[in-house]
DNA sequence: GTCTATATTGAGATAGAC
DNA sequence: GTCTATCTCAATATAGAC
């Protein structure tokens, strides 16, 4: 409220917020998005969160699709760059998979919203938003589990078989856990029930491994 | 095309199609809120699809909401019968879950339209349609899975431990093959691919199990 | 860069004839 | 029950001042 202005050089008037308009817009509009989707969103709730109005929003993103499009490419890149990070580990591959599965719901936790959005382009009708190819992360997590597997198998560590299968399993599992702390409804597991439920999988529900 | 006109008693004049309004409503509907999402979906194009009239529709449903409410409440309650039926089963508890989840499996695969509707209701925006609960059938699958795996745990066939975990641990896997047929970019697993993947859950991926 | 004011289009819903 | 014609309103987007 009663924040002394600071004269900078270069800084233009910003009585109230410190974070740019363009940032201030972003954010507002993943809360609107979020919270009413991105077809019932309207321009002017999102302008009226970031406390301006429509021509800015015009201004600096040209179109609702164009603020869409970079929500959806900010978070892209952040999403696939914390996964290139998280890749890079030593261990045995149990210990690989599952702290790389741990990251992966922890940068879920931590970017619900963004993450709702994207969930709701990735699975919504095409038709919708104009295509933007969020199958990337799906790729690259993939990719990774099936080489810390292959590791796994060289090292006997693993029993034989397809890769893929055990990416997928992995995958589902952790697109099952994602999923409830997406959903309102659902308690979400946390990341002890993340490594309970790959416990599950590694170990075997069964009481005895068959041939 | 040239199928003779029955006189029947009470059935209006129905030249083209012998299905009954409504029901041509809902099929087109699915198919338009399916590709385009139910708010950016247009009455009129609906109407149109269905061989009709925008008032038509309100006649029978009221509203644009009144429709999407319908189909969802057939699909609840198709579904969940589906479910109930699929649960009561014989044999080991292994073989009772694998059934169960192929039966819901095939359920999706041979209503992908529908399926995807309601996947987009559960995991839309709150604010977008009103309340319609889903979450039964979610309840209705995780309890059977729980249930049968009670049962294999008395006799000895699961290790002891938490049947909630196992019935996410399921689920999760059922769910990533179920987002990979209602998604377009993904290749489906197929029914053959669930199978392995529950086998993989089952057994375990490591070659020893711990203590 | 941001505002006020407005253009323009499209969609949900309805009135009333048949 | 279904149609034609229309009402009403909200939403995206823009023009032009400052």
């Amino acid at each position: 409220m009663d924040t002394p202005v600071t004269n900078a050089s270069d800084v233009p008037a910003a009585p109230e917020q410190d974070e740019h308009v363009r940032t201030r817009l972003l954010n507002a509009a993943v809360h609107v998005f979020d919270r009413k989707g991105y077809a019932s969103a309207a321009v002017r709730e999102i302008a009226e969160l970031a406390g301006v109005t429509k021509p800015a929003l015009y201004y600096h993103f040209g179109s609702k699709e164009g603020v869409l499009m970079a929500i959806l490419t900010q978070a892209r890149l952040q999403f696939t760059q914390a996964l290139e990070q998280a890749v890079v580990r030593t261990g045995s591959a149990r210990d690989r998979i599952t702290a790389l599965c741990e990251d992966v719901y922890g940068l879920f936790e931590q970017n619900v919203p963004v993450a709702r959005v994207a969930h709701a382009v990735l699975f919504g009708p095409p038709e919708m938003a104009p295509p933007f190819d969020l199958t990337a992360f799906e790729l690259l997590f993939r990719q990774a589990i099936e080489r810390i597997a292959a590791d796994g198998q060289a090292t006997g560590e693993f029993r034989p078989g397809s890769t893929t299968d055990i990416a997928l399993a992995v995958m589902g599992i952790i697109e099952g856990c994602n999923e409830r702390q997406l959903h309102q409804a659902f308690d979400p597991v946390g990341v002890a029930g993340v490594r309970r439920l790959l416990d599950l999988l590694f170990d075997g529900v069964t009481s005895a491994q068959r041939a």
